[in-house]
DNA sequence: GTGAAAGCGCTAACAG
DNA sequence: CTGTTAGCGCTTTCAC
């Protein structure tokens, strides 16, 4: 592979020259000029990428720290991803993908020193120890999610507190008496991750506010798992008509689990779910949402990160606020 | 961030030292070595990988050149990502996500010149001008796919030749005569996209070999046109009684689409869909499935790679031929 | 408008 | 067993 000093050789001028000619940063004579990129075209010549970072401090690439649970639940973290990818290169960047193996903090910054610019981090705890590592050191990072703290954190999440909310007062207003809130894993609400903590609050909050039953089940990960943990919260609670849940598994295995009980959707019971509105036009019925934007709060956390990068001083905490769109899984409350 | 010549005097040491105590690829006397960690763990030091990858003329990183159709149908690609990183960071590499963003041939491999040691690419088509181009250049890569000619190059596909024709022999041993194929946009079959097209002539000469009546159909992009598609293929078509298809939003949009045509599953319409077992069993009613090994075959494409970057003479070209997994979508013709 | 040279952080060949 | 040094490919200061 041809190099710099290659073509300046070959243009027999000095390599500053060369350099300068690609960046543009000082005036290179016309002739001169020609000359070089006549020399980089003859060797077929493309600038070095390492060569330029070590010297620059920067790679122009960015990596997203996902989730080990990521090869457990894709589903509901691909769109992430997606969203992230294309904002990064449609603003030139890399996109670095990492696994959260495991506790060890020092690890992920560190193993890779110099290799990425800044950090994207998703599944956030209320008190995140990554978080607080990064924020001491100074290091570029965002977070799609928040913590309980987040001072002087650029960070982008779905409005829990909203959505569920807004999804009880639909089913509520549909005449639900009886609604099932179906959330994540035990260890991972113990664990205390930002958005399950938040909802599990939330419904409660919400099912007091509408003077209404309310029951919430935490389900094991998994699709088994999520059948049998909706027909069970089905048949063993027969009052229940309606259920919400923000788990994308459930929310997939709930029409087989409530048909093979013997009950119909929307009939018999009612079910809102915050999961992507493509996903909820996959399934048969459709499902009543509260759109979960994930693409968009990918583009928005690679957005606001990478404009830190380049110096403009953000400073964005941003709770979107997705509308309820109702599909085919709610109704009346018949019974 | 200190660097190595800062641990080398502060431990009072040289340079070569401080490298050597690191990668232990020479001798260094126990008390040096604990004065060099000393230093390393007092100034908090992490070697820079940019500077490592420069001298050594590796990273230790690979790319995903993904489709944009990624976009489109994130679903079925994203198993593969899942597969490819898994392995990756099993062994310790990082995984970059690029775009295919256009035809420009050049720009991808040497765009980031000197970033990534080897790259994997998806969507291969049987005339692949990305393949050839990277094979001439003698450059480090492996396919997802493959295409029509390929000698000396490393690949792991499904074998949609066994597959189409598995799924058309369940469904003809199950009685059904009139069997629809229904595959991707006609623009990806004239593109010459690989499995889009082994799928097309597998489906046709497994037809003529049972002595059925088929019909292909090609369905544009899109969740929307997916659901258009089966409906007018049950409407103008009543004699169907069995569908095939690989593609996954078709595979969605069906139960929707057979419903809503006032037709039941298996009933009326038996179904065999190429997707993943997981994505299998998300639906109500579950399909019967050749099982697409989406992980598997990210998992072997990245090892291939890796095994190929680190001088192993791996030559493999790998066709897998997952079961069929028969669910609640096929049953006996009833017509 | 151009050239010479230092140096980003690391590895390894060479010399003791 | 340890030290000195060249150099990976690039950018940028300093001098002309």
């Amino acid at each position: 592979m041809a190099t710099m000093v290659d073509i300046a050789k070959r243009a027999g001028v000095a390599l500053s020259t060369v350099s300068h000619t690609l960046s543009g940063k000082r005036p290179v004579s016309p002739e001169v000029r020609e000359k070089v990129l006549q020399a980089m075209s003859d060797l077929n010549y493309q600038p070095n990428a390492l060569g330029r970072a070590l010297r620059n401090k920067s790679t122009r690439t960015i990596a997203l720290l996902y989730p080990t649970a990521f090869s457990d639940i894709p589903e509901s973290h691909f769109e992430f991803v997606s969203g992230i990818v294309e904002e990064t290169s449609e603003r030139k960047y890399g996109l670095l993908l990492w696994t959260n193996t495991d506790e060890d903090q020092e690890v992920f910054t560190m193993a890779q020193q110099g290799f990425i610019d800044g950090l994207i981090l998703m599944e956030i705890r209320l008190e995140d120890s990554r978080v607080k590592m990064l924020r001491d050191r100074n290091y570029p990072f965002t977070l799609i999610g928040h913590c309980r703290e987040n001072e002087g954190i650029n960070f982008v999440d779905l409005d829990f507190d909203y959505a569920i909310h807004t999804s009880v007062e639909h089913l509520a207003q549909l005449g639900h008496k009886h609604i099932a809130f179906v959330n994540h894993s035990v260890a991972q609400l113990e664990a205390g991750v930002g958005y399950i903590v938040r909802s599990e609050e939330a419904y409660h909050h919400a099912v007091e506010q509408w003077g209404l039953d309310g029951h919430s089940f935490s389900c094991e990960p998994g699709l088994d798992a999520s059948y049998t943990t909706v027909k069970m919260v089905l048949t063993q609670h027969p009052e229940i008509t309606a259920i919400v849940t923000g788990n994308i598994l459930v929310s997939s295995a709930i029409t087989r689990a409530t048909y093979d009980s013997g009950l119909r959707i929307p009939e018999d019971v009612s079910i809102v779910a915050l999961v992507t509105s493509r996903f909820a036009e996959m399934t048969a019925p459709t499902l009543t949402t509260i759109d979960f934007p994930s693409r968009k709060m990918g583009h928005m956390g690679a957005e606001m990160l990478i404009r830190q990068l380049e110096g403009e001083q953000v400073s964005s905490q941003v709770l979107l606020r997705p509308p309820l769109t109702i599909r085919q899984s709610s109704g009346l409350c018949m019974r």
